[in-house]
DNA sequence: GATATGATCACCT
DNA sequence: GGTGATCATATCG
């Protein structure tokens, strides 16, 4: 079913640079109510070498980031707007802080469960968004820092079927840095939020703009 | 000690 | 496409 574990070597590299290679790998959830895992479709890349003021730890390893301070593999959960839980892949060498925001997903395994977690969603949106994608997997505070390299740990990421295609663009709803094209997904797949190609602003005096 | 804000989602029009 | 929900974290006084 699943391939082989993710390896500590194939995080190694800038975040930017590890962030497609883990499009199409399983992240794999086992609880004792029974073993969910998506298909990883979207993700994003957070740097901690001081180039990126949108990554937690810019300000360095306070309490909330320090597991992105971690060897690579871990998992880095934050909570976010007052009621949303989010989880990252840390990446490169101990110590320099950067990650993989996990945003989407295509639920690969105990679609049943994850949709008795997320009742009124439909199979499309169960894991499409970061808080999603937690949520269908059961996936919390008690999960911060699990090592998704270990074959005994519950949480854990595994090689799969590569995407199609990778599309590149901009990270989502973060104020610094958001033109780094640093933002991965799967050509094309329906659980991928679309690409807001046009969140341009209305310019006074700009007319309508074309058809989508 | 107080407050502004956010790597979001769901539901409204 | 707009906005309310809701609180941990960071930053300021």
């Amino acid at each position: 079913m699943t391939g082989p574990l993710v390896t500590a070597d194939e995080l190694l590299a800038r975040p930017e640079e590890v962030a497609p290679g883990l499009l199409g790998c399983w992240l794999v959830s086992d609880r004792p109510e029974g073993t969910t895992a998506v298909r990883l479709t979207e993700v994003e890349a957070y740097s901690g070498t001081g180039d990126d003021p949108a990554a937690h730890s810019h300000r360095g390893p306070t309490p909330r980031a320090a597991v992105m301070f971690g060897p690579p593999g871990r998992l880095y959960v934050y909570f976010s707007y007052g009621m949303h839980w989010c989880a990252n892949v840390v990446t490169g060498p101990e110590g320099v802080g950067s990650a993989v925001l996990l945003r989407a997903g295509e639920v690969v395994v105990g679609e049943e469960l994850a949709r008795e977690r997320r009742p009124s969603s439909s199979v499309r949106d169960l894991a499409r968004g970061p808080a999603r994608l937690t949520a269908a997997l059961g996936i919390g505070p008690d999960d911060r820092g699990a090592d998704l390299l270990d074959p005994a740990s519950p949480v854990r990421l595994h090689h799969g079927d590569p995407p199609s295609g990778v599309t590149a663009g901009p990270r989502v709803g973060i104020t610094h840095a958001a033109d780094l094209p640093w933002r991965f997904a799967e050509t094309g797949h329906p659980t991928v939020s679309a690409f807001r190609a046009g969140v341009r602003r209305r310019r006074p005096g700009a007319g309508q703009d074309g058809a989508p």
